[in-house]
DNA sequence: GCCC
DNA sequence: CAGTACG
DNA sequence: GGGCCGATACTG
């Protein structure tokens, strides 16, 4: 009886939404029979397009016969390669850009294929004149705006579905990312990284890594920060002074889910679940229009069935029970509170708690807090907020500046998120370096002595090693604490890295980031034989006994780029990295 | 939490 | 050692 | 059902 009732209930509940999503929920893929020319596509975003296809009433076939109603590929190329030109040109099949898809799928009901058409002339190899007509978009053509594009568009009429699922799916990078690519295309790129590591399955992407380009950001990066005059030297013409931070059209998700994850995290200690929701949330602010339907985004990567769920409550109810359910909880919400100060995680928030403390006011109270925690919760307001991109831009001129008096030749700059391009940040990461491979020992001690000496840097947080020349650690300096923003007394967290010069392009990407980034990097690192750290790329062997070693000795790379190369991984500018 |  | 932090 | 970054690096 009962679970009659619920059945029906349930079933009632599916109409209900097949209802309100009116025919976006309607098999509006049914009758078609593809075949998926996979040249050049990621297999990630192939398996989302087939998966969709099937769920929407489509099927997709293994091999190409005549009687396919759809023939999907990236290019005329790929798929005259695969199926034949003369074939396809006997045949009545559709052969249709993967974009006609994406776009349907953003649109939520089947498109006219006009434009999408991938024209199959006689034999003439002219391709670029296919459906040109109405948009500038080439076959290959959006796989180069990317990004950019997709940071500005506001309106999608210049951004191809292709454009922001490229970036959402960054997730199937792992495989085979181009493997019908010509390896040629990429082959002595970059003259000086001879072969070290396996395959370089290289991305069409490129071009942006070759040895000028990089040489010259490398010289760009390392500009050391010209006396004075912060002006136009600009030793960092990486970063846009737009700032790429793209509009989020999906607040009314990725707020509650960052709130959750905030919890799950900083409260509960639930660090996986947490980042389920991190990764999901990245993925749900890069969508060019505002979800308002669960349709819209079935199959997307790291939304699954859950969030899901959680999404379609969000849209049809406005509300978010799992989170409402956790804020209602009072010890969640003083466990989140706690776990929000620098320092104090799930587990000292949870000590905190069990004392009967409850407010901020009360732990100011406690003395069993860490140097370091009390510091944050002394200045728990300021640290937790953002600062604006132009000032983190003076700040760091001031670092720079201070910097080279004390060390000519320096090279200091800003990762973390700012290099990123965000127009807002938590926090300044300096990565430094010095190019004669020496100059740097010992730095770091004399920057912050000078540097609270003219009372920008206030309080320490954490010292790293001073500087040992041993062989156990890799010399790499840290330090975190406050700084003030001249003329304010407000405190914001900062964070140095001194590298040495052989480690300084590792340094740089970890701390550049973002967080997601690293862990792809290091586990297709790991995929590949190697161990990936902020301070080198080193092989793994197998020793006499089967044991697994790291060896001591890095891949050596010289600049972002090579690294970037030798995993194998397509290039990515700073701004592009907000994965 | 997601994904294999 | 556990806990916390960093991208 | 098991993995999920780092043989992280620092604090106490």
């Amino acid at each position: 009886m009962k679970v009659e009732k619920k059945k029906r209930k349930r079933a009632a509940q599916e109409e209900e939404e097949e209802e309100e999503d009116g025919e976006l929920g309607d098999l509006y893929f049914r009758g078609i029979a593809a075949y998926f020319v996979e040249t050049g596509i990621q297999p990630r975003r192939l398996q989302i397009w087939k998966q969709k296809l099937l769920q929407l009433g489509g099927v997709v076939e293994d091999h190409w016969s005549e009687h396919l109603s759809h023939v999907f590929a990236a290019s005329v190329e790929t798929v005259t390669d695969k199926c034949g030109r003369r074939k396809l040109k006997k045949s009545k099949t559709n052969v249709l850009k993967y974009t006609w898809i994406e776009d349907c799928l953003k649109a939520g009901k089947c498109l006219p294929i006009d434009s999408y058409v991938l024209d199959i002339l006689p034999e003439n190899r002219s391709v670029s004149r296919n459906s040109t007509e109405n948009s500038g978009l080439r076959d290959n053509a959006p796989e180069k705006a990317v990004s950019s594009s997709l940071q500005k568009l506001t309106s999608s009429e210049r951004a191809t579905t292709s454009d922001w699922m490229q970036i959402i799916n960054e997730g199937g990078e792992m495989g085979v990312v181009s493997k019908g690519l010509h390896k040629k295309e990429t082959e002595g790129v970059c003259v000086n990284c001879e072969g070290g590591l396996h395959n370089t399955q290289g991305a069409s992407s490129e071009e942006d890594c070759d040895m000028k380009n990089e040489a010259e950001a490398s010289s760009a990066e390392l500009a050391p920060a010209r006396d004075a005059a912060p002006g136009p030297v600009d030793s960092l013409k990486n970063e846009p002074e737009a700032g790429y931070t793209p509009p989020n059209l999906n607040a009314h998700i990725t707020g509650p889910f960052s709130e959750i994850k905030d919890i799950y995290k900083e409260a509960l200690g639930d660090d996986r679940r947490a980042f389920s929701y991190y990764k999901a949330l990245s993925v749900l602010e890069k969508v060019p229009f505002k979800i308002t339907s669960v349709n819209q985004i079935k199959g997307f990567p790291t939304i699954g069935k859950s969030l899901m769920e959680s999404i379609h409550e969000i849209l049809s109810t406005g509300r978010f029970s799992k989170l409402e359910h956790l804020k209602n909880d009072n010890k969640v919400r003083v466990l989140a509170l706690f776990g929000s100060v620098w320092g104090i995680g799930p587990a000292t928030a949870q000590r905190l708690y069990d004392k009967g403390l409850r407010t901020l006011e009360e732990l100011k109270t406690d003395n069993t807090l860490t140097p370091p925690q009390r510091i944050g919760l002394m200045f728990h307001n300021d640290i937790i907020t953002k600062i604006p991109r132009h000032e983190i831009k003076e700040m760091e001129a001031i670092v720079q500046k201070s910097g080279s008096e004390l060390c000519p030749g320096i090279s200091i700059m800003c990762g973390g998120s700012y290099r990123r391009g965000k127009a807002l940040s938590g926090d300044m990461d300096f990565v430094i370096t010095h190019p004669d491979g020496h100059s740097h020992t010992g730095f770091l001690h004399e920057l912050v002595r000078k540097l609270k000496s003219e009372d920008f840097l206030t309080e320490d947080l954490r010292i790293g090693i001073e500087h040992s020349t041993e062989g156990t650690d890799h010399g790499v300096d840290t330090w975190f604490g406050l700084c003030k923003y001249p003329g304010r007394e407000m405190r914001h967290r900062v964070d140095f890295k001194v590298y040495p010069f052989d480690q300084y392009p590792f340094g740089l990407i970890a701390w550049t980031g973002n967080d997601i980034l690293n862990r792809r990097l290091r586990l297709l690192a790991e995929a590949k034989g190697y161990s990936l750290d902020d301070h080198g790329l080193y092989p793994i062997v197998t020793d006499a006994n089967g044991g697994k070693v790291k060896l001591s000795v890095s891949v050596p790379c010289k600049s972002e780029c090579e690294v970037f190369e030798k995993l194998g991984f397509p290039w990515l500018e700073p701004h592009e990295r907000n994965l």
